[in-house]
DNA sequence: AATACTTTTGCAACAAAGTTGCATTCTTAA
DNA sequence: TTAAGAATGCAACTTTGTTGCAAAAGTATT
């Protein structure tokens, strides 16, 4: 586990810190996307805030992580599939889901997010598609 | 205008006060989805920021309007189409469009999310769907 | 139109979230 | 091992969002 955040890190050209090393860590034992706050209460007493304001976002720059829309103002987080990381492009396709009931978010990877035409003016770059309701966990 | 806002404010049950007229004026003007903070820079100095936190709140409660989910904490909110509001029943099903050059996000009413399938141990209540690219305007 | 009741508003005080500059510390590459 | 560059922690700050409560405004009734 140690060894593969390492990798992905030297992969993305970053530094191997021991920040980085650990949020990527919380990231890979993670089963659902992370807030924010959730990185911060599992490491706030090691690192500071900043440290993983400024650690997200250069994950995200690098494609690492990707982030999830959400109408409660809390963004979350969730590791890019080793594709992504690998060959640095982006193919984000997939579906995410928040249950309603325990609050998590977690990534459908085998579910695609199905075509949709917008009319001609419209340029599209990017899909973002976040489905609620009741998780398997959950029902 | 002034008129209208009323009227949906009664159909709605709620009482008509100065500021609730203003925050759905400023709804009823506007061509694309705002803010909290586009709100308040239009009507702070008229209203307190509390009241408006309230008011969205509570449009959002009644189904007077319904927020966008974003990826840059800024949950934005537009107003619902005619028929949500009459009926009280949302039929929430168009596809959002964000400019990433300009910004501004839209409904686009004319497009409807496509359907997709999840796996059956998850149940789905609610699907939102927002595509950035650039729009007719900037490009 | 005046009253009594209920709801909404504004204020104050606070809590949480996010940002910036800068000095110190850690990484990396030679 | 060391010099250069990058990342971190800290402090100070701004912005965003929340809560309780008294004052004000709206509503319904007579």
């Amino acid at each position: 586990m140690q060894k593969q955040g390492e990798d992905i890190l030297k992969n993305s050209a970053l530094s191997v810190t021991a920040s980085r090393k650990r949020i990527l860590e919380i990231f890979l034992a993670a089963d659902n996307a992370l807030a924010h706050q959730d990185i911060e209460t599992k490491c706030a007493d090691q690192y500071d805030r900043v440290t993983i304001y400024r650690t997200l976002q250069t994950f995200l720059e690098k494609g690492i992580i990707h982030n999830i829309p959400s109408t409660d103002n809390m963004v979350r987080y969730a590791l890019c599939n080793e594709a992504c990381i690998t060959t640095g492009r982006h193919h984000d396709n997939h579906v995410h889901f928040k249950c309603d009931d325990c609050g998590k978010t977690v990534c459908l990877d085998d579910v695609n997010i199905p075509a949709v035409n917008l009319p001609k003016c419209y340029t599209k770059k990017q899909i973002n598609m976040v489905v609620s309701g009741i998780c398997k966990s959950c029902k």
